[in-house]
DNA sequence: TCATTTATGCGTATATTTTACACAAATGTA
DNA sequence: TACATTTGTGTAAAATATACGCATAAATGA
């Protein structure tokens, strides 16, 4: 095949995860090079012999050291003038990480990864507002109608951790009672016997996500599905 | 940016069309080349100065001679050798035209272009199967959600080739009845004084989407959404 | 130790939405 | 003119979503 392309491939990752009843963003930063100075996405140019999916596996874990609970594939970004320096295609990914399981191997290498609020992002290199924008948006459709929250969650965890996680990610308040109801009602939550006590207020019970149930569900025509106005 | 990387970049397009009370794929066939007498789908390797969606459009418009009346970027697929020639991604979009508003430019150039039935595709090349297939899944969820349906039709149609439409994409019977109420309660179908008189029957009103007035609804929070078990 | 604060856990009544279902009207055809 | 064919419409029952109040279990501090 004699075809002259000068496009290069690239992968980038918008890493999403939970803390402090926060939903946040992993950005990293070149210590040296051209684009010093300005936060980015973790991710970079895909290998001639492996897969978009390894590729973005591998830049998560060199830049960043974390390892995603969730991965999937967001959208390819093709803008011609997206990336100054050279024509540069973007499949992106959004995963999904509980920052607790991780400690970033910030000042390693010539990277510096951190993670950010996603209401107080910095400026970004090249289109990569749009990419988160685009990932927040996958996102909150997404948690309505697959059970991927969970990887956000220690794997045992209050009903209330998922509760601010839904209310957080989707920015508006849910009930209580009815979101207990409702998430009760797939028999997908497996009630453990511990609890979580934390200061004050009756010590909370902790669930775990019971994947295999889940997929059993699944088969026999189970749809997972929330909506709160 | 010294990176020396070899992979192409190529977008493909599943094309889809309704006549007949079926859903139908558009393909093509090289007549000339190494990859002769297989069909695939339209498409091709993206120019250095030409966005991926320009692309996309030229290609089709080259191959077929078809425009798009909606375009969606779908999925990019990586696979290492999914072209044994070289590696090559595919950056997919799903298209939906009506055939009717076009004659295929088959038998022009060195390419034969046909409508296929969706339930008779011919053996495909590369991992063009896989394309359509994951196609198919988004556009059986997005018509749930998004109005895009109308895009297959004439742009007057009667409320049975909607109904028809909905059921052939979803392989399942629909409620004439409950399907016109819930329709007609979005108020984005706007009566016209014509009817269509085909043989037999009771002549059935045409109805028009009103583009304009859905957009004003969706931005009031209106979400177009149909459901049937 | 007892009242207060804080957070969890549960039930019920009402409103809304979805589903199921049958027959009359308008045309072409034999 | 009887019959076949397709369009067009309403209502009742079931399921689901929403709104809302109070008891329980712990920590805190007076």
């Amino acid at each position: 095949m004699k075809i002259h392309q000068n496009i290069k491939v690239a992968v980038d990752a918008v890493v999403f995860g939970y803390s402090d009843n926060k939903l946040k963003i992993l950005l990293i930063q070149q210590k040296f090079g051209s684009t010093t100075n300005k936060w980015a996405l973790p991710g970079g140019f895909v290998k001639d012999a492996e897969t978009l999916e390894q590729a973005v596996i591998r830049e998560l874990n060199e830049e960043t050291g974390v390892k995603a609970n969730y991965l999937e594939q967001l959208y390819t970004f093709g803008a011609i003038n997206r990336d100054e320096r050279a024509r540069v295609i973007a499949v992106s990914y959004i995963a999904l990480i509980n920052p607790k399981n991780y400690s970033l191997k910030a000042d390693t290498d010539a990277i510096d990864a951190k993670w950010f609020d996603i209401n107080d992002i910095p400026k970004l290199a090249f289109d990569h507002k749009d990419i988160i924008t685009k990932g927040l948006e996958r996102l909150k459709a997404k948690i309505n109608y697959q059970p991927i929250g969970f990887e956000l969650l220690n794997s045992k965890f209050p009903f209330s951790d998922l509760e601010n996680l839904y209310q957080t990610i989707l920015s508006k308040k849910i009930d209580r009672r009815n979101f207990r109801k409702k998430l009760l009602s797939f028999e997908i939550l497996q009630e453990t016997t511990e609890f979580q006590n934390i200061g004050s207020g009756r010590p909370a019970k902790l669930y775990k996500f019971n994947n295999k149930k889940y997929r059993e569900l699944e088969q026999n025509g189970f749809h997972f599905e929330i909506k709160f106005a």
